[in-house]
DNA sequence: TTATTTGTATCAAGGATAGTTACAAATATG
DNA sequence: CATATTTGTAACTATCCTTGATACAAATAA
């Protein structure tokens, strides 16, 4: 288990939220059985969407989950920077050797262009909706 | 996980074979001391880089390697693509509940919009060549 | 023939991610 | 108030990835 799949989770459970849901509350351990994952990784996603604001947990036997906000309100880019922490490229492990010039300079020039493709990503991710993946979800029933 | 950083390695080390050397070749333990790493580290990018036609490598004591093409002809999407780096987030560890409706489609559309995340990464790296980073690099002398 | 360098296999160390168990805190129900 | 249920979170394990390091055969120049 290397990669993270967090954000394709978040998105997963995103959409159940707003499709299953009318206004009633999802338990994690339902989510996670079509998230096909343990009831806590899923609590472990829903704990930072509850960060961020895209939801709202309740305990006892009525609990649950509940999407705070409509699906055509909540971008994907919202949902990346909920959940994740990574950027596209990583900078040197050690830093370079600083007494040769070009080890010295090309950390600030990679990083520069670092934001600047987390920019792009962020600003693609802008593109699409919550509301836009649950209907490609929908198309693929047909 | 540790963080993969071989496309900053990797554009550290063309950056100093286009600079450093006119048609002399760089030898690895050279370049290792620039990175800051291990010269089996340098070795290995040098060798995903050779596959990728950008650098040309020989043995023995007057060896070393050396860029086969002019920087300003090196996109960074190329030498993205020939380190391999991967994408920009990963789809479930786990295939979702094939018994429920959005478990069974959610994949492919993350798979698409993946796929189109990936994309917008490359057309954004392929604005940039090796010679655009090597002038910011010394544009940070001055 | 000898010294040097690459290319690559192999192993160890460190770190991140997912999965799991456990349990306190909160909440609805009777 | 007592009980059952669910969340939130800590703690631990297993697995995988990346880097770092050692070793050595193959290639090459002198």
């Amino acid at each position: 288990m290397a990669a993270n799949s967090q954000f394709s989770m978040a998105v997963h459970i995103l959409t159940l939220l707003a499709t299953k849901a009318g206004n009633e509350n999802l338990k994690s351990e339902y989510i996670a059985v079509s998230v096909n994952t343990n009831a806590v990784v899923i609590r472990r996603i829903l704990s930072q969407l509850n960060q961020a604001g895209l939801v709202s947990s309740q305990t006892g036997s009525l609990g649950g989950t509940r999407l705070l906000r409509d699906a055509d309100e909540i971008s994907l880019c919202e949902i990346y920077k909920a959940v994740s922490c990574g950027e596209v490229f990583a900078l040197h492990a050690k830093s370079p050797n600083q007494d040769c010039p070009i080890g010295k300079n090309i950390e600030v020039v990679l990083c520069n262009l670092q934001k600047e493709i987390d920019k792009t990503v962020g600003d693609k991710l802008n593109q699409y909706t919550l509301a836009s993946i649950i209907k490609k979800v929908n198309l693929e029933y047909i």
